[in-house]
DNA sequence: CGACTTTGACCCGCGC
DNA sequence: GCGCGGGTCAAAGTCG
């Protein structure tokens, strides 16, 4: 058994390694805390409850892809995180899941899911 | 009645 | 300077 915090942990561990560097370095000159963690997970289901609430604050459409992605906040006192959700084109049933920032509060409810979609995290790392 | 979605408009950075 | 792609805002509407 893991405990949540352990398992945000490995959600911060696990670094953008893509063009983000770049951007992220280019954002520390105005910006030094915007860390992002992507992963990917198989649902049907755009909304992932992982134990926080996220208002939905923007949906735009992407080039690439033919399904709009979604933009989500989180909707507590003071914390800015963000979370980005993205369907592929070609696989409908993947949705790549963005967070960008950190959590500073525990986990409000105790949702299943979480573990779930920590697991599809893992699973993620190893590709 | 309050919290959250929706949706178009606006803004910003970049390439041509 | 303009158009494009991507990200965010904010007013109105919806639902419990």
């Amino acid at each position: 058994m893991v405990s949540n915090s352990q398992l945000f942990n490995q959600i911060q561990s696990t670094s953008y390694g893509e063009h983000g560097k770049e951007l992220q370095e280019k954002k520390k000159k105005k910006r030094e805390r915007s860390p992002r963690y992507a992963f990917r997970t198989r649902s049907q289901v755009d909304i992932l409850d992982d134990g926080y609430r996220w208002r939905k604050y923007g949906q735009k459409a992407v080039k690439n892809n033919k399904f709009p992605r979604n933009y989500y906040r989180c909707t507590h006192g003071g914390c800015s995180v963000k979370k980005q959700v993205q369907r592929l084109t070609e696989d409908e049933g993947v949705v790549v899941t963005t967070y960008e920032g950190v959590h500073t509060h525990p986990i409000q409810k105790s949702s299943d899911n979480f573990e779930q979609i920590l697991q599809q995290l893992q699973i993620y790392r190893s590709l």
